[in-house]
DNA sequence: ATGTTC
């Protein structure tokens, strides 16, 4: 497909419909990140999205945009649920309920800084981390897995692995409600029994931060922050086992398209209707997937408290969890009707303005948390949902890959970067030199603009940035 | 992302 794009704004960017797309396309980004999403197909895949049964209002690309498996990573696509809309597992990705969690120490920068080593040192040797590796909590079996899949971050605290508290700032108060553990097949409890409280590898990490800017007060101290204050952002998911639900429903949706008339550009978009047996058997396992990757990072969490306690003595509160790769059921405005809707967001973060009911009142007038985990050398930041966002509320969730691993690792030694890091006095804790080095910090879009182009766009409004003080990583 | 190629 040849893609050519028509500027609507300094920040967005239409991709023209053209059959056999349904919808047009919509890029979020600046004349200086365009190039980027340019790059490696990303754009023809949201041309691709765009043609898929029932989508509504336009395909939509973040400005971390990136080639992924079938959906751009920072893609988001609605489908009208009543009129025959799909939901594809590739448009939630592979790492189902990857996401970001985001804590706040009782600490500032200046009082961590003695005994940052000492803290660094205990994440280093309690934090599961790497391929495999086991997790911080054994489960039995299917059976206690299956309660761990209905309750989320709610059944680790009920087993003492937090404190209720914890729950109100969780997105959907860390348990989606429509999951169907049944769908959830042998091999991916097998995969999951061993790795609950892990951080897996890739992009995952977990950062000690400190706030190193405040854009807007007002909603900062709503959400805890303070310039130098520490904070933790753990990036994770839910591991072997979302990876297994979305392979094993991936490939009965490759089996079932004929049956459903459905023709796609790329069989990565396997796909089938959300009102079909094999529709709503993925929707189940990927709700229960998700809420594995809630109570996941709920464990985690508690090993960030544990460690904070013994390195300095201090608590630490939870500010907020997003995942960013999910499909959730949702009802919006389409064509000035309420629409009930299947919303994709891959690499792409729910942004709920203030004000929004399905908010908790302790989120209501500040709007939600948007976490935005940029690299290890440069900085992360808080954003927060504002009205006006036509994306179905969405915004988006990382810096954006740029150079591929391979490249990464062709420019760049572990122990050179390891070095670098240290001399800018950030800690690293590597799980290994090779993972070190593909996450490079010039591997990645510049976050700073991302996150501009963000806010330029009018999809969610700066609150903080914060730096990296210590890296574990996965 | 991923028991890094069922």
């Amino acid at each position: 497909m040849d893609i050519s794009l028509v500027a609507e704004s300094p920040f967005r960017f239409r991709i023209e419909r053209r059959a056999p797309m349904r919808v047009p396309g919509v890029v979020f980004a600046t004349a200086d990140l365009l190039p980027r999403a340019a790059s490696g197909e990303a754009l023809e895949q949201v041309a691709n999205v765009a043609t898929l049964p029932g989508v509504v209002r336009a395909s939509y690309a973040m400005p971390d945009v990136h080639w992924g498996y079938g959906f751009p990573i920072g893609g988001v696509a609605a489908t009208d649920v009543e009129d025959g809309g799909v939901v594809s597992p590739g448009g939630v990705g592979f790492d189902i309920s990857c996401g970001v969690r985001l804590l706040a120490a009782d600490i500032d920068r200046a009082g961590l800084e003695p005994r940052l080593r000492k803290l660094m040192d205990i994440l280093g040797d309690t934090i599961p981390r790497g391929m495999g590796r086991g997790g911080l909590w054994k489960l039995s079996g299917r059976a206690e897995m299956e309660k761990l899949l209905v309750g989320g971050a709610g059944y680790a605290v009920e087993h003492g692995h937090g404190v209720p508290s914890d729950l109100t700032f969780c997105e959907d108060e860390g348990a989606l409600e429509d999951a169907d553990p049944s769908q959830v097949g042998a091999r991916a409890v097998e995969r999951g029994l061993q790795q609950v409280g892990s951080l897996g590898s890739g992009n995952h990490f977990l950062e000690v931060q400190a706030v190193d800017r405040v854009y807007d007060e007002r909603t900062a101290s709503a959400f805890g922050l303070r310039p130098g204050r520490i904070c933790v952002m753990i990036h994770c998911g839910s591991r072997g086992l979302g990876h297994q639900v979305c392979t094993d429903h991936v490939r009965v949706m490759d089996r079932t398209l004929d049956r459903y008339g459905i023709s796609l550009p790329d069989r990565q978009l396997a796909c089938a209707p959300v009102e079909s047996p094999e529709g709503r058997a993925y929707l189940g396992a990927m709700s229960a997937a998700a809420n594995y990757g809630r109570a996941n990072r709920q464990l985690l969490t508690q090993a960030v408290r544990r460690a904070f306690a013994t390195a300095a003595g201090v608590g630490v509160d939870l500010v907020y969890d997003v995942s960013h790769n999910m499909a959730k059921i949702e009802t919006h405005r389409v064509d000035g009707a309420r629409r009930r809707l299947c919303v994709h967001r891959k690499g792409a973060t729910l942004a709920l303005p203030p004000g929004d009911p399905s908010l908790p009142e302790e989120l209501a007038e500040a709007g939600q948390p948007v976490l935005v985990p940029g690299t290890m050398g440069t900085a992360s930041y808080v954003l927060v949902g504002e009205k006006g966002n036509d994306a179905f509320h969405s915004a988006c969730h990382g810096a954006g890959r740029v150079w591929s691993r391979h490249q990464a690792l062709r420019e760049v030694r572990g122990e050179a970067l390891r070095d670098d890091l240290e001399s800018k006095g950030i800690a690293v804790r590597p799980s290994s030199w090779r993972g070190l080095a593909e996450e490079t910090p010039e591997a990645y879009k510049d976050v700073d603009a991302v996150a501009g182009a963000t806010e330029g766009a009018g999809l969610a409004r700066l609150v903080a940035r914060l730096v990296p003080v210590g890296v574990v990583k996965g």
